[in-house]
DNA sequence: CTGTTAGCGCATTCAC
DNA sequence: GTGAATGCGCTAACAG
């Protein structure tokens, strides 16, 4: 392996210059500047990238952690952050935590020891105390609404985006709605079920806990969920789904089972996904891909920003 | 940020010392070793790892390239990998290619400063003479059938798994078979297109370029499928279908359309995604997530290995 | 068992 | 415009 050191002798000029002209420093005659391109060609040399990371004290490598690599909600998350790493000449090192709170962790350690400059973190497992402890590491970019002015945020309004699709409901004369979640911890899950509570209180429904289904991620998860409402007395007559996906696999095992969507259940899904669209199902779009333009540029940026993000309910033909 | 050298002195030892209690390494005496792990907690220190890359020379860090992170093909193939990585102690590092040629030549380039240990291209898009320039950087690992002993590879032997379906089909009766797949290119694609042809020619039936469909990638390029296929005089009557999702797509759309499966198209889908199981479409499996596992293996050994990972048919009931 | 020392490869002040 | 010198934080001979 040759180094700046051999270039420099090679070419006959110092290291520093050598130096200058590999990061395109102005100040460098032409000539020394063309004996050292000359001595790289010969050479075939390349930068050993960790000495710079050494030097500068940063990587130029951002780290995503999300629950799963395979669900349309990280992905299309995924590609906005993918796409404008590149525009920020960033990497991104892939931290799949399939919800395991060790996972998070070490990710969480990769931005204490500097081997990522900061961290976004998709779908939140550990607990805030936990993350608290990493804030002077670097920065820690989120997808929840976060409170005091710690760490950086981009997020939806998860209550009232879920408060709205109820009332949307509501009108349309639902009285027994349900909905399906991911899962039942993290601030966004619990925001929404906040909402339906406070719906429910406000429209005075009352609460059935069967109406509630988790676990619910993917496509296959939507027949889970028809076998369940099979055996309810009064199943629900609309169902809030808080993935497109899990909202197909339902309208999907519904045909089967000759339930009529929307005649006999409604569905509201989430996200926009592209089988939605194909499936014709109405859904509460959130723009993912923007969202992850914005969480990258928080992660690369020193300042602290929260920023909101708007939703739109797209109305197809299963309400 | 304290360093080896401020906890040697806080300690009381040498930076060697130092350096073995922090490496566990044995003939350390225990008071030492109390010593200076009193000075880590009092200090908070946290190693910096771009200072242990620079020194080893590598950064137990392994590539992987993806053309997309949102498909089930490529999210069970990172599934296996980042399973086992953890297993190994690797971290990984994610290139999402979207099948642009300049972002696998970044991760050959990242190979060839050294920022990661190897590369794993799931789907290889440029020349192979582009990768031999970077053979020597470090070990690259394909998902592919590969000649030489260059590289080590886990691959599908996809020439004789499409043959063996295309005949499945034929002995099923079907005699107007066509396929989708995802792009043309690829050695996969262009194995599985041979394979095609060479089935035509050994049954006698003649070649329609209009019976192949390429772009199916995602569950609503099946829409497209039956699109294309509805303009036809002669429509096929069985497909193969590369990716359960898409054929899951055919499915669906099939059903609004009001073709009947099997009996009016026939389907034969591959991966044994989840998806195909729920709705019940046959398919020639691929242990995606066990063949993450050995490109992962493939990755960190230094030998050069080939692996070819068998299919199975899965007779369910879309043909 | 322990410490001294020489790199690892590059960026960057500072002086010329 | 240019170069000498120093440091980034750690590892690993080597000597004792």
């Amino acid at each position: 392996m040759t180094n700046i050191r051999d270039l420099a002798k090679i070419a006959g000029v110092s290291v520093t210059t050598v130096s200058r002209v590999l990061n395109n420093h102005p100040y460098v005659s032409q000539e020394k500047k063309d004996a050292v391109s000359r001595a790289i060609k010969e050479s075939n040399y390349h930068k050993n990238i960790n000495a710079v990371h050494l030097s500068k004290g940063r990587t130029n490598l951002i780290g995503v952690a999300v629950p799963f690599s395979d669900h349309p909600y990280f992905g299309l998350l995924l590609k906005g952050i993918a796409n404008e790493s590149l525009k920020n000449n960033y990497k991104l090192v892939l931290f799949q935590t399939n919800y395991e709170e060790t996972r998070e962790l070490e990710a969480l350690e990769m931005l204490k020891q500097k081997q990522i400059d900061s961290l976004i973190i998709c779908s939140r497992i550990c607990d805030w105390k936990v993350v608290e402890d990493y804030l002077t590491s670097g920065p820690i970019v989120l997808c929840e609404k976060t409170i005091g002015d710690q760490v950086s945020s981009t997020y939806i309004d998860h209550y009232k985006s879920f408060s709205d699709a109820l009332n949307y409901l509501f009108q349309k004369g639902h009285r027994k709605i349900g909905y399906c979640i991911g899962r039942r911890s993290g601030t966004n899950s619990k925001d929404r079920h906040k909402a339906y509570r406070h719906f429910l209180k406000e429209r005075q429904l009352c609460y059935r806990p069967e109406y509630v289904f988790d676990q619910c991620l993917h496509f296959e998860d939507g027949s889970e969920v028809i076998n369940k409402m099979k055996q309810l007395q009064e199943p629900p007559t609309a169902l809030l789904v808080t993935s497109d996906q899990v909202a197909a696999g339902i309208a999907a095992c519904s045909k089967n089972e000759g339930i009529a969507i929307p005649e006999n259940l409604a569905l509201v899904g989430f996200n926009n996904e592209p089988i939605a669209q194909m499936m014709n199902i109405t859904t509460v779009e959130i723009p993912l891909v923007e969202m992850g333009i914005n969480l990258l540029r928080q992660a690369v940026n020193k300042a602290i920003t929260r920023k909101e993000i708007d939703v739109t309910l797209i109305e197809r033909e299963s309400v």
